[in-house]
DNA sequence: TAAATTCGCTTGCAAATTGCAAGTGCAATA
DNA sequence: TATTGCACTTGCAATTTGCAAGCGAATTTA
């Protein structure tokens, strides 16, 4: 993926060239709620990723400001991949695109039932799992 | 593209497979607020589709029901695309897309208005767009 | 009424992207 | 010291994309 390549000025058309792609949300996704943190987290998730395929997405990610490296305080052998709170930012997104789903496809029990949670506020549910997001950021 | 591939059971992993690229949601969006409604009104859009890609876009839509197709009213050589359920119920994720493009990226003056009011009273807002989209589905 | 234009595509082809397998260099472990 | 784990990179084939041209049916123009 090449960055930096705006197609129009229309803000979908921009966010889509930064996130539109089968495979940039679904490492936000883990990031975000599988406590997948490393580059093999990343490559084990159930999608099967291919290895240079993960490699571009995160360089892009992190160009365009959605991740950031740390050192992993394991091992310095390891980075561990964190999100940004513009990524974190995208939580009302990717909770709406889980309500959509919900109505128009079949999904796992525990993730209906979590989602049916959500439903119930909204505001809260996303309020409480920003801040989960952002206290492990400053943790790590 | 090709359809009926699932990657896994995630609700995020399969919508990305029916619209996780540059160009459906766009199509969607051109349905949606600019009265765009044929195949040449897309190819005209500011992004530039090329014409394979748009009929191949399109296709899909269609087989996910997202899109159907109708006579035009003004003419049969025309053919009128129109919006289903299925795609209005898209409304909350778009806005959420907005609201996040608001944030991060300079976007036009006059859009930059519009998510200020739908940001005031989100539900209304979605609710007053989501009856005018059906509304529009009917009449054609 | 014949010719030109519009409309919604399809086709061919080159370029870019993806997916797969293997390999690389460094750090940590045995 | 040898092996393993980690984060990639590389090479290559397959798929997808982008561009230009073409095509048949419907509509408009001369």
């Amino acid at each position: 993926m090449e960055t930096g390549k705006k197609r129009s000025v229309c803000p979908l058309s921009c966010s889509l060239d930064i996130f539109g792609d089968k495979w940039s949300l679904l490492i936000i996704r883990d990031l975000m709620f599988s406590n997948k943190c490393t580059y093999n987290d990343f490559l084990k998730s159930e999608e099967g990723i291919a290895t240079n395929i993960l490699a571009s997405r995160l360089k892009g990610l992190e160009e365009n400001g959605l991740i950031e490296k740390a050192v992993h305080p394991d091992s310095k052998a390891k980075i561990l991949y964190k999100l940004t709170v513009k990524a974190i930012d995208l939580l009302p997104i990717i909770l709406e695109l889980y309500i959509w789903s919900d109505k128009y496809m079949t999904i796992p029990a525990d993730i209906k039932a979590t989602i049916k949670e959500a439903k119930k506020d909204k505001e809260q549910f996303l309020k409480q799992l920003a801040k989960d997001l952002k206290t492990k950021m400053t943790t790590h």
